[in-house]
RNA sequence: GGGCGAUUAGCUCAGUUGGUUUAGAGCGCUACAUUGACAUUGUAGAGGUCAGAGGUUCGAAUCCUCUAUCGCCCA
């Protein structure tokens, strides 16, 4: 079997084979199933244009070790996968597509655009599905999810009818963020603000009177043409007189009010503000407050439309700020052009500078939604993983805005409002009406042209997925959700809103927990983007290190809500690590090999090195399942590490060859049957070890949980996760350890010191601090002499120090390493002298504390005694260091 | 302008409620080691006045205040 088995691992040689496996046997479905407790997760649906990037795997890496790990520990756990439909980034990529033909959509009509995109979608939109899969990651497939399903579709109708009839939502002429190249409104959350170099342009507007004129300051001169009026501050001294006096409009020649509104700034500009209701949303308040008309100078591409004046019709919006300017200083009208820092709004989908603009938008009420989410967040029904998204959360909610729903695409869920034909009454129905129409009696209608925000899909995924608005078996057993595992970057556009749309329509939760994860950057500190290209494609990364590495490294690195700079060659650890569990897993099944006889694990065999082991195995599983249950993964990620590395691999293995090459059995026991029952033990340790391993590693595991034992027929994937279990701790035997450790390193480093070569053997003469450490140090001669590489070693009180020799102290405890002909003693005397100077610092350190009056006085007494015997521990060393160095001569 | 966060070894980061002998890891670096699990390795080592200043405390990387630099969110 040894010959089968490679000395490094290969990763790509297993994963395949076990996703399909796990896929084959039904090991990710979940069912309502009485006799378990139930753990949910719902995936953060990735749109259907995306491919998966580093970001993805972080999070699904986060929530597939969740969901590992409880389904070992006996849950019924189920993780729903699935993606949403994005509405503007879908609907670009077919249109850009349709462009290379030289089409567009309108030409080709609404239904057979939607026709293609549900035919792109089908050819292209499964792709991120696929590559979650290479991940290891271990969703429910059959329950996959799309948010245009017709379940889906069905709850979001459902949705928007039930809030209309309690009246939230409603239907308006507002100022929304256009968006002139998708040509539709966006919500408040979906705009970027970027800071910008611009100007600020100071406008001279003539009285009508022809007794002087008024300056305005704006940055967007091109709006002036929607001009409507010019406000003041009502307090402004210096415009007082001219409030109620008309101006005329340059280039437009429109007359207009000089009016007053407390809304005004004095401080800024020159004061007095240009009105354009129906391009700023500031303005459309005051409009609505002085009852102004409101003028639409633009159309949807952002270009000027037939209410401004001829000449500048058709222009584009930057083109007409130009052209404005110009015939503006022709006039004499332009004051001056400052330079001017603003945040400018851009469509989070294109980066297309947004347009206020004033059109009709279905809008939801949020703020009887937001106070019940609030509470629920404040009360800790729903506890967020770093808590302090809670105040973003928060301040959010508190000063919510209404929500616009409604947007000018094709592709989405269709507005469930229906017009009549004929005296265009509105109808709000999940259906085609079928009675004539309640105001005429007309029976011709024509539905809404808009579609939803995708968001407002979204928003009722934790439900919808499980058959809402039915009460299915499902929905009863697996919601609310455990944990959401996603990006603080979406916490108002998705998480804020499924906790609304969950009390709204569920009456409860839609999740217990939510875990944010950190955002991964390049080693700059950039975001990952694709046009600055520094982001690795994780299908790389996973063909060169494998998947395993891949999610161990990078769970690793990603402490709780922090960001993580990273680069693809740090999955060298998690290879690293990979094969060193092989290679752990290759050496336990060699020795299996070797043995004549085959056993059970059987604890009547345990040696010390068994003892200890079996205590450290204990003490990580404590750990570790602490380290998860309170979502510290990264910490999770490095105590299962530190002990398959540190403890099993470093001292365990290492003993383990020592104890095969005894020539002697246990008590009761042949040579034979004690080496089969130790290659048996060691196993054991390590098959829980895999287990532990298994929600960070799935692939590597579940290879080696086979090889370990071919006949069971059991994945590890539904193994029972290793519990701890305190009678196996033993902190005085971790303590001995400790202490045998601590000699074999200091032997090791005065070999070292001394330049003696490694293969060669010394003599060792130890003087024990006391009958425990004597005993201790005997049991465990024989692997000192192995990890140390010593000849003889002498252990007793009256022993005399070797003639020429290094020595070094440990807990009380002298250590000679005899070194005849080979000591370097300047170099020996040197090294004495630095840990004499070490230990006279601790020593003072402690002892100024205890004459400290205050210290012995306040402090717990548990403290006080720690200190004091720490002292005597290191006054007995810095003796026997002096002693040792006196005598180095 | 308001809020949140960061600053610890050359690099990337841990350090949970203040007390682990004088702060840890991974990578990198130095030296040595290559027939028996693993060089994707082992062993030993160098490297830090915990951003700066002040304060609270018997005791501070840890708590408080201010300053500096950087980042994110909101207006």
């Amino acid at each position: 079997m040894s010959r089968e088995i490679p000395k490094a691992y290969s990763p790509s040689d297993i994963e395949e084979k076990w996703y399909e496996y796990w896929q084959v046997n039904k090991l990710f479905e979940a069912k309502p199933n009485k006799e378990k407790k139930p753990y949910t997760v719902v995936i953060p649906p990735p749109n259907i244009t995306g491919i998966l990037t580093m970001g993805h795997v972080l999070n699904n890496s986060i929530q597939d070790a969740f969901v590992r790990w409880k389904r070992m520990r006996g849950y019924e756990a189920c993780w729903v996968p699935g993606t949403d439909h994005a509405g503007i980034a879908t609907q670009n990529v077919v249109e850009k597509s349709l462009a290379k033909d030289g089409k567009d959509r309108h030409a080709i009509g609404r239904e057979k655009f939607v026709e293609l995109v549900w035919k792109w979608r089908e050819q292209y939109g499964g792709t991120i599905i696929k590559q979650l899969k290479k991940l290891g990651v271990s969703c429910d497939w059959t329950r996959e999810r799309f948010t245009m399903d017709q379940g889906l579709s069905h709850a979001v109708q459902e949705v928007f009818v039930r809030l209309y009839k309690k009246g939230l939502i409603y239907r308006g002429k507002y100022i929304v963020n256009w968006c002139p190249k998708d040509h539709t409104a966006i919500s408040d959350d979906e705009v970027e603000y970027q800071e910008k170099n611009g100007k600020l342009y100071f406008l001279k507007y003539p009285l009508e009177d022809g007794s002087g004129h008024v300056v305005v300051a704006t940055t967007r001169p091109e709006t002036m043409l929607g001009d409507i009026a010019v406000a003041v501050n009502p307090s402004d001294e210096r415009y007082r007189h001219l409030v109620g006096k008309n101006l005329v409009l340059p280039l437009v020649g429109r007359k207009m009010k000089i009016i007053a509104d407390d809304y005004v700034d004095k401080e800024f500009g020159t004061g007095a503000v240009k009105i354009t209701p129906a391009h700023d949303p500031n303005d459309f308040r005051i409009a609505e407050r002085h009852s102004l008309e409101k003028v639409i100078v633009l159309d949807i591409s952002g270009k000027v439309n037939e209410n401004a004046p001829e000449k500048y019709r058709g222009l584009d919006r930057f083109k007409a700020r130009k052209q404005i300017i110009e015939d503006l200083q022709a006039l004499g009208l332009v004051e001056k052009i400052d330079d001017y820092k603003l945040n400018v709004g851009e469509c989070y989908r294109c980066h297309t500078v947004i347009e206020p603009y004033l059109s009709d938008q279905w809008f939801v009420k949020m703020k009887p939604l937001a106070e019940p989410a609030l509470r629920a967040v404040r009360d800790g029904k729903v506890h967020f993983y770093p808590e302090r998204w809670v105040k973003t959360y928060e301040h959010w909610m508190e000063n919510i805005r209404d929500w616009c729903i409604s947007r000018q695409l094709w592709w989405g869920h269709r507005i469930p409002v229906w017009y009549c034909e004929s005296c265009n009454e509105l109808e709000v129905s999940t259906v085609h009406p079928v009675e004539p129409c309640k105001k005429c009696g007309g029976r011709s209608y024509r539905q809404d042209e808009d579609v939803l925000d995708t968001w407002f899909s979204s928003w009722l995924w934790p439900f919808s997925v499980f058959g809402w608005p039915e009460e299915t078996a499902d929905l009863k057993y697996f919601y609310p959700t455990d944990t959401l595992v996603t990006g603080p970057d979406i916490i108002f556009f998705w998480v804020a809103r499924m906790v609304m749309s969950g009390l709204e329509f569920m009456r409860d939760v839609p999740f217990k927990h939510v875990y944010f994860t950190s955002i991964i950057r390049d080693m700059q500190g950039r975001k990952m983007s694709k046009s600055l290209g520094n982001s690795p494609d994780p299908l790389d990364v996973i063909a060169e290190y494998g998947a395993d590495a891949l999610r161990f490294t990078i769970l690793f690195l990603a402490p709780l809500a922090q960001d993580v700079l990273f680069e693809s060659s740090k999955c060298e650890m998690g290879r690293n690590f990979a094969n060193k569990i092989w290679n752990a897993g290759r050496f336990l099944l060699m020795n299996r090999e070797k043995q004549s006889l085959s056993a059970a694990p059987d604890v009547s065999v345990f040696d010390f090195a068994d003892r200890w082991i079996v205590s450290r195995l204990h003490h990580t599983i404590r750990d570790l399942n602490a380290a998860l249950d309170n979502f510290r993964i990264n910490d999770a990620a490095k105590i299962i590490y530190d002990f398959v590395w540190h403890d099993y691999c470093d001292w365990y293995v290492e003993m383990v060859k020592e104890r095969l090459n005894q020539p002697d059995g246990s008590p009761g026991k042949s040579v034979e049957m004690t080496r089969a029952i130790i290659v048996s033990n060691a196993i054991s340790t390590f098959e829980t070890s895999l287990k532990m391993l298994h929600p960070f590693m799935p692939f590597i595991t579940e290879e080696m949980y086979s090889l370990v034992n071919p006949a069971r027929a059991e994945s590890i994937t539904v193994a029972e996760f290793p519990e701890s279990e305190t009678r196996f701790i033993s902190e005085a035997v971790e303590t001995e350890m400790a202490l045998v450790q601590e000699v074999i390193t200091s032997i090791r480093a005065m070999r070292k010191e001394a330049n003696v070569p490694p293969g060669e053997l010394v003599e060792i003469v130890v003087k024990p601090k006391d009958e425990t450490t004597l005993i201790v140090l005997s049991t465990n001669e024989a692997y000192i002499r192995r990890l140390a590489k010593v000849s003889s070693l002498s252990i007793g009180y009256d022993l005399r120090k070797p003639e020429t020799s290094a020595s070094a102290v440990v807990r009380g405890t002298e250590i000679f390493v005899s070194l005849e002909g080979l000591i370097n003693v300047d170099a020996e005397r040197s090294r004495l002298e630095k840990e004499i100077a070490r230990v006279k610092g601790v020593i003072a350190g402690i002892e100024s504390k205890l004459k400290n009056e205050q210290f012995t006085q306040r402090a717990p007494a548990q403290v006080i005694e720690k200190e004091k015997s720490k002292l005597e521990s290191m006054k007995l060393n810095l003796s026997k260091l002096e002693e040792n160095y006196q005598s180095t001569k």
